[in-house]
DNA sequence: CCATGAACCTGGTCGC
DNA sequence: TGCGACCAGGTTCATG
């Protein structure tokens, strides 16, 4: 589930129920679950519990403290959501308030991490630009591309560069931009950088304002769904036909990644 | 510098 | 119905 629009819907969804609360308790049921502090390290480090604020950072959930930060990554399958009673099969940690509220990191293949950090500088150095920010312009991006010579959709994924994208988005974004994924980076027309970066953009905030893309059955709480796999065109639609240039959508695998493409998607690279 | 593959995990789906 | 193979929205690390 988890991209950018995916993170920052939940954090939008269980912001307020979070700021102004105390975290009374913090319990690691999957031991790996806490990356870089134990459940110990938590209380004895963190003297204030007050949530001042909650955000997203790249595909990070940022929950703020007076001094430290609670950094939560879902990775492939984490969720993170309020439960009334009972703790689902798959929860590898939970958190308690002092508003009597329960919050729950359910993630079936355990790969999630908490991080505490004192502030954003750990994740800042190792990551690039947000993607809807006023700082990332098209000639930033056209910056990137031109500085290595790499395939579009490895560069994409790589949140060292540009953060937020995943295996959906970027299939997406590439699509409607009419680039082959496996375009060398550097040889993409300047004029078609501007339209993936156009492209990119309003990928991911058409997805935002959808409440992000549900696929697995994922669910906010209480059964809340996104609702952007019906906005999707290429990812997961293979034998279907393009609405573009009406031919069958193929999946081949590019970077390890399983990568939708149809024809209508020129690829950019050395003549040979 | 860049690409590839494995590792971390569990569960769903597909083909025989 | 069963079983193995393969796949999954992410990231990091080792290797060539």
């Amino acid at each position: 589930m988890p991209e950018l629009p995916e993170v920052q819907t939940v954090v939008n969804f269980i912001k307020d129920k979070l700021i102004e609360k105390n975290i009374i308790k913090i319990v690691p049921i999957w031991p790996k679950v806490f990356d870089n502090f134990s459940e110990h390290d938590f209380y004895s480090k963190v003297k204030n519990t007050k949530i001042i604020d909650v955000k997203r950072r790249a595909k990070f959930i940022i929950i703020e403290l007076e001094n430290f930060l609670l950094a939560i990554h879902l990775r492939m399958t984490g969720k993170l959501y309020f439960v009334n009673k009972g703790l689902p099969k798959h929860t590898s940690a939970i958190i308690k308030l002092n508003s009597n509220k329960t919050l729950i990191f359910e993630d079936v293949r355990k790969f999630g991490r908490f991080y505490l950090y004192n502030n954003l500088e750990t994740i800042n150095k190792r990551h690039g630009y947000e993607p809807l920010s006023k700082s990332f312009t098209k000639e930033i991006f056209l910056e990137i591309l031109n500085s290595c010579k790499r395939g579009i959709k490895s560069l994409l994924l790589d949140q060292s560069k540009v953060v937020g994208l995943g295996n959906i988005y970027v299939d997406e974004s590439l699509w409607l931009s009419q680039i082959h994924p496996q375009s060398i980076s550097d040889k993409i027309p300047q004029k078609k950088v501007f339209i993936l970066y156009n492209s990119i953009r309003h990928v991911l905030r058409k997805a935002i304002s959808n409440n992000g893309t549900t696929i697995i059955n994922y669910t906010y709480t209480e059964g809340k769904t996104g609702n952007n796999a019906d906005e999707l065109n290429i990812y997961g639609k293979k034998g279907f036909t393009c609405n573009v240039c009406d031919t069958t959508i193929k999946k081949i695998k590019v970077s390890n990644r399983g990568t939708y493409i149809c024809k209508c998607q020129k690829i950019h690279s050395a003549k040979k």
